[in-house]
DNA sequence: CTGAAAGCGCTTACAG
DNA sequence: CTGAAAGCGCTTACAG
């Protein structure tokens, strides 16, 4: 390329004002049809590249919406992104990803480019110890905030999920129908209000049908796939070993059944397992997971909705909408293996 | 907040220059220690955001690096994201991410703002049907570019990528000598780099041993783990069926060996499989699969390596740089079942 | 070591 | 319907 080609390039090459090329270019009814088509012509022909820092710069509005989460290799957060990008793109803003792997420092990272480049507004999945005042500070920034998947108090913003606490208690509710009394939870931790709903709605459950918690079926921490698996000896470990496990996501109960088939154990059969997200994958598993859908393209769509009423003016509400979840059957509790051999679920291993 | 606050805040409040306070901020020694101290603490104090389009508007540098793949959920991107990731943060780079699920018009709205926004320079995964044209356009456009994963003939840029060719043959040669002769193949397209190199491995070692490739052992497609569940029944159907599948992917293998199991086979021991990448699940899944390793971490490395090569001014080079794989055998292709019960890999379903 | 001034490429009143 | 001019908030020579 020779010279960089801009709205004053245009302007002189057609003996127009950048005014007139500017307005004509954004399809201006103030500009005559004439003109604004000799304009995109010479645009085109020029290979004119609208340069959007400086209108940024004059407009203070930047098209753009910042949207970071925690683990976006999750196919939880797949859904929601591409809900979320669907929504945006029908408004023709700009959708900018970031992962912050639960770390502070990098969501931190991403809020203050978001602001520096005069983003105009955020969705995140707020990382584990976001404090309130961070939230604050991109709003006090003209920066509106919608959170998703998670809450952080006292941050004075709309977020959206899915009633944790009542679907862990479906699923939960649903093995303890099928007989099961010794029922472990794998993964999840306080750290978060999705860690710590779930396990309400776990323990709840066990209440509610007049089951004695155990605290070592309590094992914290897994979150992935991986960390699933590597709980299984844990959870084999456990002293009058539970013959049931509701797993804090798909993800963590499909490494877990792996893990149990690597110990000799048949999942769905041995032990019963839960997941919850309904994520893709869990209606081709092996056994099929049964598990709790979360709603994600309700929480995307939602969420991108509502910061969107943002953009137009709406005042920022403190309120969490709770997207109803529903428990989704299928067969990890209760696995008729092709083979047609089904032992009971309470069978000894 | 009562105004925004800029640089020519900070310099009023302290009596200085607009010129002073921006060198400052930025570090310069030109600025004595003590005028910086003070710039520094008053811009702190008066929560100073610093505006990056006005910089960027000056400087024509914006500090962005656009990274553009086809699947983000796909951990083997997974892995490549990360390392890239890690080695633009080490230069202070910010790194824009997205998705654009092999639609070339969603490839081409990120480029175009990465254009827009004068981005530094851009990583990408090229989409199905990119032209050479739409990459020279970048570069025309002071956009350096750099490929991962997939090669776009004429791009005259750098890509790198694992030798696919090479690593599927080792593939099928591993299956060959475990004395496989029926061997099909799951998943890839012609449409990409990578699904004609895979293809022509599997060929190349077909044919090295003597065996006589049969259409019908080709099953092209799939590329998730959907896709390699739902490509089952045809491979089920396959007359003379094949005794072992070599798969595009670990996503595909996956996703196969559930639609193995769905049909009361097992894979591993009734049907012998091999994945391609190595991502983290390959060694937790049941059967811990045997698959192909991809370098995904030094593909990440060496990209954004090159990358910022290109942004300190080193020419654009038209080469494809190719990270060798190395074959990770596991248990898929031959499968003791924690039973103890061992059938071989050829006894009839 | 610090300041005055120009300019990056747009858009927006305001005139005409 | 079109143009002249100011200004968004920085940085960069250039002076002093």
């Amino acid at each position: 390329m020779a010279q960089k080609v801009k709205l004053s390039t245009i302007a002189d090459a057609l003996g127009l004002s950048t005014a007139t090329v500017s307005l004509a270019l954004r399809d201006s009814p103030l500009v005559a049809e004439v003109t604004r088509e000799r304009i995109k012509e010479e645009a085109r022909a020029s290979g004119y590249i609208y340069n959007r820092r400086a209108a940024s710069l004059r407009t203070s509005k930047s098209g753009i919406v910042g949207v970071c989460v925690h683990d976006i290799m999750n196919p939880f957060f797949g859904e929601i992104l591409q809900s979320i990008e669907n929504e945006l793109d029908r408004h023709r803003q700009t959708f900018i990803l970031c992962n912050h792997y639960d770390e502070l420092s990098k969501q931190r990272a991403f809020v203050d480019t978001m602001l520096q480049l005069g983003a105009d507004g955020l969705i995140m999945s707020p990382s584990i110890g976001t404090p309130a005042a961070d939230i604050r500070l991109a709003e006090d920034n003209d920066l509106p905030c919608v959170l998703i998947a998670r809450t952080v108090e006292g941050a004075g913003v709309t977020s959206f999920r899915g009633d944790d606490s009542y679907g862990m208690s479906l699923a939960v509710e649903h093995l303890i129908a099928r007989g099961h009394r010794r029922i472990a939870m794998i993964g999840g931790t306080e750290l978060t209000s999705t860690g710590r709903d779930r396990e309400k709605g776990y323990l709840n459950a066990l209440a509610g049908a007049g089951i004695e918690f155990r605290p070592e079926w309590r094992v914290t921490g897994p979150r992935s796939r991986h960390s699933g698996f590597d709980a299984t000896p844990q959870f084999l470990a456990i002293p009058d070993r539970p013959t049931a496990a509701c797993c804090f996501s798909d993800l963590v109960a499909l490494g877990f059944m792996y893990g149990l088939s690597r110990a000799g154990l048949r999942p769905g059969i041995d032990i019963a397992v839960t997941g919850y997200d309904d994520i893709d994958e869990a209606a081709i598993a092996m056994p099929p997971l049964t598990t709790v859908a979360n709603g994600q393209s309700e929480v995307g769509r939602r969420a991108a909705a509502a910061l969107l009423a943002r953009l137009q003016g709406a005042p920022a509400v403190d309120r969490v909408e709770l997207i109803t979840p529903e428990l989704k059957i299928r067969q990890s509790c209760d696995f008729l293996w092709p083979t047609g051999r089904q032992p009971s679920a309470m069978e000894p291993a």
